[in-house]
DNA sequence: GTTAGCAGTCAACGCCCGAGAGTGCTAACG
DNA sequence: CGTTAGCACTCTCGGGCGTTGACTGCTAAC
């Protein structure tokens, strides 16, 4: 059916399409890639591929560009594994021997190292609260009106918010507030925490006032979607170098896309926890603004815990072999960075 | 010099390039604004502010264009007051009516407002930790190995961060630490701090080894130039919006710029505490990315300490009467949201 | 099955031309 | 002397048109 040839053939057009962002013709293949045959045969191997729907004609009398089912296949069975080049590794290395101190600036650091390696934009989630597991509940009283909330994870999360208190409050109700709220919150992971609980505990302690509500505030806004999901993108001006986005109509359709963090954090998979490099091509993906990009990720870790997802998103037309392999690359280097925050 | 007719044709001029993105011909001023005279005589007065410096042209058959100078003129001089309107106010309004518990989402929730109404892009400046004076330091022990590091300000501002502890230092060996650390830093202004005062603390706590580093490793950080402003923009795809921005490469120097966050900090002027609104037009901002550009800034606070800028970036064709009474709203509300976070 | 040759198709480019918008100049007017 | 009408001139923009070049698909021969 699809024969040693053909391969060769889909594969030659895919790459220099690729290359050159212009539609390749047959006499292109016959040139620069030297399979010893005609421009004539290709010219039938390609009328062939693209009945079989791997290629498309932007029109009659243009060369042919690989279609969503071309690169699907490219990047499964044709593509060539690559590793990264010294200069890509190095690049690397040098961005996270660096003290890094906070998750913060490590994630917006490999943001900026996975777009200007792949040359597209970067697309990483940061760690998501409402997978932890509460461990702790700390209170730490700040001056006579105010108090520091702070929330500790199983998985070492620690997430922290200024919250008012009320005069009244004594030192030991302080402690007992705490204590409380460890007692019923323990244990349970914040996106199955039932809001019962909260609601018990509103209840229960509702004699605290303002400083509970505070509380439960906090806790209950990291439930709604929509703020779940810290996104940080690195690059997005690179979308400008596109030879696809030319046009501003569709530029903006990204764009603005990317603005929207759920949506895109949807689209990243930011709650699948898959192995390996996931590859999302054109209309794959479902959504019209992004029909002609495509979305390469990975899932990272810190220390031995799943925190998200890095990948990057550009044109379908992209070098899938240097993506995946400096995605990997990137993700397995941050994931063995074994520091926790 | 300068006569009344000549700032009513300028002002006619202005407004309506700012409404319709189109060069303006005598013909089109006479007829829209009846100033009572003939086109003819306004070509008279055309060719005289032109000669000024307050106009220009594209090209010979063209209409005519304000200049740097002639926006300038006309935001000193010309234009209108203006007052938000009903359906601003309310939209302003129901953005803060939210209880807003954390100055990130708060922030984050004003740039939005703030490109919504204006329809163009927002930057707003964070809390700058530099500038605040050292109240207090905490160390909370979480578990064995790891303790929160509180920086306390005597402007209400928290910053935290967790830091690995070595096992061997004991919970006494702990409140030490922090009382040299409260000794040596109290009172001190971070940007005024002296090195040698760092460097003293790291001589004399020398022993308690990495805990120790790592509380001036984050205050050092803080204190290198391009960490020190957190940077909110919002809507920067409005850009694409502007027919200015139609060209690629006018776009492409515009957003690559909005990415240099220390760049964007710079030019909203970050670090002037100014009152009232500030207008930057075009080569006045001396900055070739930015020659089209107009900038629109206020300082803003919550309570009573200043915080920083807000304001908005578009082109130098944009509605300065709306845009000032927009931003001047919406600067007054979140200064008067009196706050502590 | 492969290839050379050839006719046919289509986008891109350059060119020209006319329409339209706007100016500057001049002369006349009050 | 300021204002105005008239007119010639300039320049951009868009459409129409033919040329060029890059492909393809088909056919017939190898």
């Amino acid at each position: 059916m699809i024969d040693d040839r053909k391969n060769k053939v889909l594969q030659a057009i895919v790459e220099d399409y690729v290359a050159t962002a212009e539609p390749v013709g047959s006499r292109t293949i016959a040139r620069k890639y030297n399979l010893g045959v005609s421009p004539a045969t290709i010219r039938n191997e390609m009328s062939d591929l693209e009945d079989m729907g791997y290629l498309e004609q932007p029109h009659t009398s243009a060369g042919r560009v690989p279609s969503d089912l071309g690169y699907r296949y490219y990047v499964d069975c044709l593509m060539p594994a690559r590793s990264i080049s010294p200069a890509e590794h190095e690049r690397i290395r040098q961005t996270f021997q660096r003290k890094i101190r906070e998750v913060d600036t490590l994630i917006r650091e490999t943001a900026r190292l996975l777009s200007d390696t792949t040359q597209l934009t970067a697309v990483i989630s940061g760690p998501q609260f409402e997978k932890a597991v509460f461990k702790e509940i700390r209170l730490v009283p700040l001056g006579r009106d105010r108090a520091l909330l702070i929330y500790i994870t199983d998985r070492g999360l620690v997430e922290n918010q200024v919250v008012e208190v009320p005069v009244e409050v004594t030192m030991l109700e302080f402690q007992q507030v705490a204590e409380i709220l460890n007692e019923q919150l323990r244990g349970h992971r914040m996106d199955t925490l039932p809001r019962t609980v909260l609601q018990a505990l509103q209840r229960e302690l509702s004699r605290y006032g303002s400083l509970l509500e505070q509380a439960l505030y906090f806790l209950e806004q990291r439930l709604e979607p929509g703020e779940r999901h810290r996104l940080y993108l690195g690059g997005t001006t690179r979308m400008l170098d596109q030879p696809e986005f030319r046009d501003v109509e569709k530029l903006r359709g990204v764009l603005s896309f990317l603005e929207q963090e759920d949506a895109v954090a949807t689209v990243i998979g930011v709650d699948k926890e898959t192995e390996g490099v996931e590859i999302q091509i054109g209309e794959e993906i479902r959504l019209r603004e992004l029909a002609d990009c495509s979305i390469v990720t990975a899932t990272y870790r810190l220390g031995d815990e799943i925190i998200g997802k890095m990948g990057v998103i550009g044109p379908r037309r992209m070098e899938y072999p240097k993506v995946v392999a400096i995605l990997n690359a990137i993700a397995s280097y941050v994931s063995e960075l074994n520091r926790r925050f």
